[in-house]
DNA sequence: AAAGTACACAACCGCTTTTGC
DNA sequence: AGCAAAAGCGGTTGTGTACTT
């Protein structure tokens, strides 16, 4: 039993490049009758092909819709923008550029694109840029979780170092800046659970989505994603993503940004302050300071001296918040202090 | 000029998903 | 519901061509 060969390899059938006048017969047969029912027709069509090889080069070379020729520097920017949103998802990237076939896309991707990706120092699967080392900081960052957590830094104590609540929030900022910058080597990016102070598990927060409920997806698992890349897509107005392709994009791992719940929907919210938000089947770009609702648990670090935030924070206005204030200056000591070999 | 190598891209292969009965 | 055919998909391979030695 099972499913027959698509086409009888005994048969002698031919393969590889067509001739001319093959095309010519498939072109001819199909003006006249259409295409489909491909198993048929080679035999009806007169040729000696596999089915399966007749539509492939219909539908990839043939079709009188198909665009040929150099990719336009338009083409290449939707292929990177799609393709660090879907991955190898060769045939829903072609949905987006007419006339452009997903093998095309296909072999373009992987003869230039990659290569210009790489020259660029940029990684073509995860579409970040190719750091060489990202050890030194991550080590700070886990050193920082720990003393934010339980007062001990290394050899020293939060105590013995009398650090201000102030400054303490302060390395909690920094804390999360480095998360946001080292997204992918960053255990627990999509809750800052580390920030003990303030916040809970984000993922305890989450809420399914009424319309289309993916709740093991749901529970902070959500992709590492360039968050700059995110938004120029939903900045571009032709772009339009498909819930389905949010989460074919943010379905697998993790967001290397906030994750935030209002009391109806499913929001995330990138690092870079905007944030792809789910209504109905489609996501929509709502700006990080407009009306998403945040719950205390869920609403991440408040910078001191500024009101408790009632409508969403957002680490990068207070990372320059941070860097605009002169008071700072302290906050780095006490880092400079903490994270010194010897005190 | 010939051989070797790299590259681009068309086509194939094996598998999954969708469709129709 | 179950099955087979058709269609779709993505990774891989094969082949022609350009370039280098």
């Amino acid at each position: 039993m099972g499913r027959s060969p698509c086409c009888d390899q005994d048969k002698g059938v031919k393969k590889g490049p067509w001739m001319p006048e093959e095309d010519y017969k498939l072109v001819a047969y199909i003006d006249k009758n259409g295409y489909g029912k491909w198993r048929s027709l080679p035999n009806i069509a007169g040729l000696n092909r596999c089915g399966k090889s007749c539509r492939l080069r219909w539908m990839n070379y043939l079709r009188p819709d198909i665009r040929r020729g150099e990719f336009t520097e338009e083409e290449e920017s939707t292929v990177v923008k799609l393709h660090a949103l879907l991955g190898n998802k060769w045939s829903k990237i072609a949905s987006h550029l007419p006339g452009r076939t997903d093998n095309e896309i296909k072999n373009y991707w992987n003869t230039h694109m990659r290569k210009k990706m790489l020259q660029m120092g940029i990684d073509p699967i995860t579409h970040e840029p190719k750091t060489n080392d990202l050890s030194p900081i991550l080590d700070v960052s886990q050193m920082l979780a720990a003393a934010i957590g339980n007062g001990q830094f290394g050899n020293n104590t939060l105590f013995n170092n009398n650090i201000a609540v102030e400054d303490l929030l302060k390395l909690q900022l920094i804390h999360k800046m480095l998360q946001i910058i080292t997204p992918k080597a960053m255990p627990n990016t999509n809750s800052f659970n580390t920030n003990s102070l303030d916040t809970k598990p984000v993922a305890n927060n989450i809420k399914t989505n009424p319309v289309n409920p993916k709740p093991e997806q749901a529970a902070g698992q959500l992709n590492a994603i360039d968050p700059h890349v995110f938004t120029s897509q939903i900045e571009n107005e032709d772009f339009m993503p498909s819930f389905e392709d949010a989460w074919d994009c943010f379905g697998d791992n993790q967001l290397p940004g906030l994750v935030m719940v209002s009391q109806e929907n499913l929001n995330y919210q990138t690092g870079a302050g905007m944030m792809p938000d789910y209504y109905g089947d489609q996501l929509r770009e709502v700006p990080s300071t407009g009306s998403i609702s945040v719950t205390p648990e869920t609403s991440g670090l408040n910078y001191p001296g500024t009101t408790q935030h009632s409508s969403g924070s957002n680490v990068q206005e207070d990372w320059e918040k941070f860097l605009d204030d002169e008071t700072s200056d302290s906050c780095w000591k006490s880092f400079l202090d903490l994270t010194s070999p010897t005190s």
